[in-house]
DNA sequence: TCTTAAAAGAGAATAAATCTTATTTAGGGT
DNA sequence: ACCCTAAATAAGATTTATTCTCTTTTAAGA
């Protein structure tokens, strides 16, 4: 928690019980919730919480890159509070989604692009969306 | 045109001229557009067509895989006609999106994942995301 | 402790997408 | 070519996720 709220500061944010516990949430959860999880989430130490609030933490914290958006096929929005470069399995039966860390891939795509590179754009970032099912139930 | 009738005849869908107007706009636009860019589009000779039929003959597609959805950040939908394995280049300033069609690469990852593959998952299809920025103006 | 800019609350507003129901139409069968 | 019927479309109300506006509250530096 108080690593959580280190986090905030670094960031020049003001700590507050909102913020805390949104973070928490994230940070507690794998699963890459929705705005909708993390209420119902904090709901239970915070029973009122404003829906407007959550979205706005979630945008405070992507703007300070302490949380980032996670790109799916659906209307609802994901969110991730892992930083650090990584991929995404996606469930092809269901809205699982899992993190997948794989130094070595990194390691030849980097070497792969350059190598080879991209004609007329410059590489920033390069994830991957491994579509697919899970062989064990979470 | 033809071609476009006989792709939807392959897949046993009746020929309407709504469907064709939505899947001409869809072939003939490499933006990956969204719903009301595909509107906007058509609107010019069907002037008439109604909003929740486009959802409805985009779905519809996805169904039957004449299209796909791209994943995005961005709460608008946003669809794409080529259906051969590629991948996307993300522009980090706008909302530009390119296909990024790299066989080597293919090859490079299916090597690699057949060789080492992922824990508990099993794959069925690879794509990249490749966020950075276009150093030429479309 | 005081001050104030920043943050949160409440709920209205928006935008994308979906749903409902009535009407129309494509295309196979006669 | 004409029916017939299931499938498709139109129109517009509805839903859902998210954003906005405005007021009140609060964190944290002076």
């Amino acid at each position: 928690m108080d690593n959580i709220k280190k986090k905030l500061q670094e960031k020049g944010l003001k700590i507050t019980p909102q913020r805390l516990a949104i973070l928490q949430a994230l940070m507690s959860n794998k699963s890459h919730p929705t705005a909708e999880m993390i209420m119902e989430y904090i709901r239970v130490n915070h029973p009122n919480i404003a829906t407007g609030t959550v979205y706005k933490v979630l945008d405070t914290f992507i703007e300070h890159q302490i949380i980032k958006k996670v790109q799916t096929e659906k209307d609802v929005m994901r969110y991730d509070a892992i930083m650090d470069h990584h991929h995404h399995l996606f469930c092809s039966e269901s809205e699982r989604i899992e993190d997948y860390v794989d130094i070595e891939l990194d390691e030849l795509l980097q070497a792969y692009f350059i190598k080879k590179g991209i004609p007329d754009f410059k590489i920033e970032d390069i994830r991957l969306h491994v579509n697919g099912k899970f062989l064990r139930i979470e």
